[in-house]
This record gives C-alpha cells, structure tokens and sequence, in this order.
DNA sequence: CCAAACGTTCAGATCATCCTGAACGTTACA
DNA sequence: TGTAACGTTCAGGATGATCTGAACGTTTGG
C-alpha cells in the first residue's frame, strides 16, 4: 500500500467530516482504518496521523459510538486494536442513523413544545409552526421507513435512484393532495 | 401580536439554526421575518433582536442568497425592508437545495478527484472508495430528482411517507445483487 | 459642493469547538 | 507489593466561527 496515497485519502476523508457529521480527527482516523488492512492499536494511530494520544483515545471511543468501528483483540498482545466496519453501506447508514437521533429529533421535539407554548391568538406564529410542523412530521416517517432496516433501505436507494417514474414524479399532473 | 411568544419562537427558531445548516443570527432574522406580518428595515431588526448592523446587514444578504426572504421597497421610504418567504414548503426546499450544492456537492467531487488520484494497486483504497462513489451517486440521483420541481417534490414527500408499501420497503426479501 | 440617511465592509474582539499532554486508573506479571 | 504498559480523562491552550462597531461608500436633497 502506497504510503502517499493513504494520507492523501486520509486528508480528503478528513475534510470530509463535515459531510457525514464528524469532527476531523474522527474522520482522519476512520480513513486511516478504512485504508489498512490489519488492525491498528490506538499508538500506531497516533503516531501515523501525527495526534495525541489523549485524542486518539477520545476519537476511537466516539467512532465506536457511531458504530463505524471496532475494537478487537489479538491474542498475545496487551494493547487494544481497531478495524473499520468493512461495510460502506453500514456505515452510511450507522452514521445516518445517528445524524438523525441526533439532530433531526431534538429539533423537532423543540418546535412541537414552541408550538404548544404558543398561546391562541398568535396566529400568524401558529400558522407557520404548523406548517413546519406538518412538513417535518413527513420527513420523519420517510427518515423512520428508511431508517428501520438497513437491508431494506439499500433497495429503496435503488429503487428512488432508478430512472423509472413514479406517482407525483413526472411532469404531468396526476392529481393527488 | 404576543411580543413574549415572538421572542420565544425567535429564540428556538434560532437554536434550530443547525439543524438547517444556517448560523444563529440568520435563524433569529428569519424568525422575526417569519413572525411578522409588516416588511421590517434593517434597523428595525438590528433592534428588536440587540444585534449590530453589521451582522444584520450581513446576515440579510446570506439570507437572500438563500432565497428565503425578500428585499421590498416602501413608496416613499428610503430605507429597504425585508419579508420572509411566505410558503414555508418553499423555504425549506430553497434550503434543501441550497444545502446540496454547499455540502454534498464538493463533497462528491472531492471524493471522484481522489479516487482519479488514486493509483492501481492501492486495492483497498480504491475498492472502499468505489463504493462509497456509487452509493453517492445513487443518493445524488435521489436528491436531483427530489430537488428538480418544487411542486413535484411536494407529492413525492407525501407519497414516501404515506403508508402504501412499495418494492424494497417490505420485510420480504426480492432478490439482491 | 455639503450634509444627512442609509447600507456595507472588515479588522479585531468574542465565543465555541477541538486538541494536547500531564495526571491518573487499571491490568499483568514478577 | 511494585512497576511497567497501556487506556482514559480533563484543564487549559490552539484553532476556527461568529459578531461588533467604526470607517467607508452611495444616494438624496439642499
């Protein structure tokens, strides 16, 4: 393995992180799994990306957080090693997963107290909180049916991304509302 | 109009601010404009939300880029005035877009330059990266069909997210590849 | 031409996030 | 029990994002 394109993937991957989520230092250390075949202890992560190893242990805690890595165990061998989930799939999936536990549903959960902090009368505040509400409400089913099970929502992909049209896709008009 | 409940939707309208992908002072502009049934002037917000000018003036221009408000001009006045986007549907779609084009755009040519980069017989970079092109792509596909037609996108949301199954979404597994 | 009213810019201040590295906890083994 | 190897934590420093406010442009009217 070619040492100059690894870290060039680890770099891009790394400015990636915003993308999936994930601060820098997570990001580099995933790429840097992702990129090595063996398992590699939480020394030679420092050492090859240049980090603490303060950072290194806090990042690889969160990664197996996220589900995107694991920890094994080589017999002999007092330290611990990592290895990337081997899956891309899984892994778009465990960080999207996580996007919207943390994200999406937080936000949500504030607007329906604003909304019910909202007294009559304010009409044009409970209009539009209503509005967004009634909107997020269908993301969130999409996000659940998409979300439920990770080998279901590989077909829906393809399903979605196939050039085949379906109801409210096309041009015309086809009622529905 | 409730001044107490104003604030109140300002403020969590503002803390949402990253789940849109916005900063605090844009949310908390949009919010106001979003509340308010009369055009507001720059001074007027800067004002109302103790923030200064500058960042007003900043910040109304982001938030036009993103085509979530209006710049309209009183007969008679000197000073501009601003409205929110009145359709919230339409506003969360501007952002949607606008969002691609930031984030998962670069993102993906980020990814393709570093797979051309990427010389024969780095394997398990190449590999890993080739799937994660593919899986972008398909996900591209999604978004550009979603984001083509405002109106369309409409009736795809309610139609993903109503209770009708359809091939991929089901516990039965239909073949794989 | 000048002055007032208004919008815009950007250097530097402020604030949040991330990272470092020393201190500490745990385990293995003599 | 002592000590070496290793992992974890967190106070404080570094970095990056955001905001302020004074300086500067532009427009309008005298």
């Amino acid at each position: 393995m070619d040492a100059a394109t690894r870290a060039q993937f680890v770099e891009s991957w790394g400015s990636m992180g915003g993308l999936w989520g994930i601060n820098r230092s997570m990001a580099r250390i995933h790429a840097l799994l992702l990129a090595t075949r063996e398992p590699l202890s939480l020394e030679d992560i420092a050492r090859e990306l240049e980090m603490s190893r303060g950072n290194a242990s806090m990042s690889l805690k969160e990664l197996r957080n996220w589900g995107v890595i694991r920890r094994v165990h080589l017999t002999g061998e007092r330290k611990d090693y990592y290895i990337a989930e081997d899956d891309i799939w899984s892994m778009l999936f465990r960080i999207a997963s996580e996007r919207k536990k943390r994200e999406f549903d937080p936000a949500l959960a504030a607007l329906r107290k604003a909304l019910e902090a909202t007294p009559p009368g304010n009409d044009l505040v409970r209009q539009r909180l209503g509005e967004l509400e009634e909107i997020l409400r269908a993301v969130e089913r999409v996000l659940d049916r998409f979300l439920k099970d990770e080998e279901a929502s590989r077909g829906m992909l393809k399903f979605l991304s196939a050039p085949i049209p379906y109801p409210g896709s096309g041009k015309g008009k086809k009622s529905r509302g």
